[in-house]
DNA sequence: AGCTTATAGATAGTGTCACTACATATAGCA
DNA sequence: TGCTATATGTAGTGACACTATCTATAAGCT
């Protein structure tokens, strides 16, 4: 999967993969590596700076614990982050809806 | 529409803007905003450059003309550019189909 | 004891690319 | 004379997903 044509559409999913409750990020790339059935494939070192961002918007609040010996970071969506939640599915049906359209095109040649 | 979810996904909008016979930039644009119902009204600082690039590529090739006193330069669709549009296309149904069920994830928490 | 893998997090730096803002020029209309 | 549409172009910016690298614990194998 190309870098590029993520692009802007990560946090959606993002938030997404942490509607069913809380995750940390490490149990995120997981859980979308499920659902995409393994096409997507996160590296950390795209992860753990967008889960960042996300927080800092507001949009999900993260808390430390300790399970195993091991810290995480779990992640959990904010009343806010639930309404952007929403309002990228529409804006991601809006978007594929278009880029279709274009891709679809026009069956017959009207030159210019 | 957000400039960056565009990334990635314009070649190929372009070559299917170009599918139905040569066209020079300007009706480029405008033939993408027909298509797309009016959705995609691309600024011209986007289309010119990324036409270029798609030149440089090897998938278009373009040549002057002058109309009505206006010079044009009107691209054409390689072989390889045909190619790569039809790749394009699967790439597209392929993320599209991967963004959508991240999106739709999973209806009950498996929490980790 | 030593090695590898999985788990878990982090950051610095890079590269791509669509964008804004601006510049140029012709044709037609009011 | 000015405005709009047509037509192309460039310079510079900003967003952001990426690669590469680092730290650390636990579990499994030999």
């Amino acid at each position: 999967m190309r870098g590029e044509e993520l692009k802007g559409h990560l946090d959606a999913m993002l938030l997404a993969a942490l509607e069913g409750g809380p995750r940390h990020g490490y149990a995120v790339i997981e859980a979308l590596r499920q659902s995409t059935g393994g096409k997507l494939d996160l590296p950390t070192g795209t992860i753990y700076p967008a889960l960042r961002r996300l927080e800092q918007a507001g949009l999900i609040t993260g808390s430390w614990s300790v399970v195993a010996g091991r810290r995480r970071r779990d992640y959990e969506l904010t009343p806010a982050g639930r309404q952007a939640l929403s309002g990228r599915r529409a804006d991601w049906r809006d978007f594929s809806a278009m880029v279709t359209a274009a891709l679809e095109g026009n069956p017959w040649p009207s030159p210019a």
